[in-house]
DNA sequence: TAAACGATGCCCT
DNA sequence: GGGCATCGTTTAC
């Protein structure tokens, strides 16, 4: 969950479009939240690893979600990638989630795979410089020191009290619903 | 083989 | 702010 917090400010680029991370989940598979949780299935088998691997599943039959794979040593872990901030290629988010407000874009974890055209197709691929996703690091994008709040995580039913969320203070705009917290009632 | 269950988003109030 | 669509994966019979 260090990378979770780490994986912030970070710039995920695809398909002629890049946004900041600005919120994220940590997921193990010690915790009932985590699909690792079950044991090493078809469907679970990239989270075991190696690390630096794209997690790309169906959720509810509909949405792609996508999730960087911090597995060490075996173990089934993941960061699932909540919400951007639109960096490039905007217009073509806009086309593709058929959306015109740019808080809209990218403002939850189905959104921004739709808005970056990330599919299943690209589960297991690198997140390195080799493969189709690329991860920045929030150093080589040069993008500001965030401003972490910690949270519960959201959207699950089980483990919902492991303080594993993470966002960005300084982009409360595009943080996926509800917010945390200590972020509403704020509009910065 | 069948049935239940989501790491969600959209549309309506 | 709340209800509902929708389908692959998992688990039970």
């Amino acid at each position: 969950m260090e990378v979770a917090r780490d994986l912030i400010g970070c710039v995920v680029r695809h398909a002629g479009s890049a946004g900041r991370i600005v919120e994220a989940e940590a997921y193990h598979e010690e915790e009932p939240a985590c699909h690792a949780f079950v044991g090493l299935t078809a469907r679970t088998k990239p989270l075991f690893g190696p690390a630096g691997f794209a997690y790309v599943y169906r959720s509810y039959g509909i949405h792609a979600l996508l999730n960087a794979v911090t597995s060490e040593d075996g173990e089934g872990a993941a960061v699932l990638i909540r919400a951007l901030e639109p960096l490039d290629g905007i217009e073509l988010m806009r086309a593709r989630r058929g959306v015109e407000r740019l808080t809209d874009l990218c403002s939850g974890p189905g959104k921004l795979t739709q808005a970056l055209d990330i599919g299943l197709s690209l589960n297991e691929t690198s997140l390195l410089a080799d493969g189709p996703i690329e991860f920045l690091p929030r150093e080589a994008a040069d993008a500001p020191v965030p401003r972490i709040v910690v949270s519960e995580r959201i959207g699950i039913t089980r483990a919902m009290e492991l303080p594993w969320r993470f966002s960005d203070a300084n982009a409360v705009r595009f943080v996926s619903s509800p917010r945390p917290p200590e972020l509403r009632a704020r509009a910065a």
